[in-house]
DNA sequence: GTATCTGCAAACCATTTGCATAGAT
DNA sequence: ATCTATGCAAATGGTTTGCAGATAC
């Protein structure tokens, strides 16, 4: 956890309580995928006073410096805790992921593809509903 | 585009002036995963009358016959023509989506992954921008 | 002391919906 | 004739932003 806020507080933002309960939350319960508002209640159980702003703000400040990414699902901001590339099994009807580690899957995907980046996200959507 | 009103028609639904510009343009340029938008306005150089919220309910029908499906990219939802499953290789900072067809990745991935549905779709996020 | 951060409230924007009229069957 | 579809206009909902006061440094 501090090393996390020191992350922060090395990226140039200021540590400020507020900074602080988000990037506990975002540790406690990142790895589910929350939406915001997930994320904005586990985060007002420890400070009923942070507004939604502050949260969204911030947000936007930790994936600037690379600390989360985002991705959508049926219409709301996920967040993504893991910043390695992986894979995320999406069930879009069940409106649920998975995450998927697998080194040997990546590799045969960016070489087959040409990936260069190091920065990618392989969101397999299922659609179980039809 | 006889053949995919036909389908429209099949499917129990009326067959409308709208509808067939909606399915002319949706086979005019769905394969470059327009938005909602950019559709919109396909459709309105042909039907200038058409509504918006016409091509909004269209759309859900026809997704609901599986002629169509949706993602998300940069929080716009955009048209996916193509319904078997493949590979998008989606470049956030771009906002640009391009079609990979590899019949042999796709197996690989349903194997290693243990994907059962036939309705899927890879999409693989870059983030180049950071 | 000063530049950044917070919280409130309002704005935004891409859908999404209610409903009266029009039209396909 | 009936039931679905259209278009208008208003509502929704998830962000996104402006700004005055508060705070980290």
């Amino acid at each position: 956890m501090d090393s996390l806020v020191e992350v922060v507080r090395k990226a140039g933002l200021r540590v400020t309580p507020q900074r602080i309960e988000i990037v506990r939350a975002i540790m406690d319960i990142g790895h589910e995928h929350p939406s915001l508002n997930e994320l904005y209640n586990v985060v007002r159980n420890r400070l009923p006073t942070i507004s939604f702003s502050t949260l969204y703000t911030t947000l936007k400040k930790l994936e600037e410096i690379g600390l989360i990414r985002t991705f959508d699902l049926n219409g709301e901001t996920r967040i993504e805790v893991n910043n390695k590339p992986h894979i995320n099994i999406i069930n879009v009807g069940e409106n649920s992921v998975k995450d998927i580690i697998d080194e040997e899957i990546l590799e045969i995907l960016k070489k087959k593809l040409g990936i260069r980046s190091d920065k990618f996200l392989v969101n397999i959507l299922i659609y179980n509903n039809h």
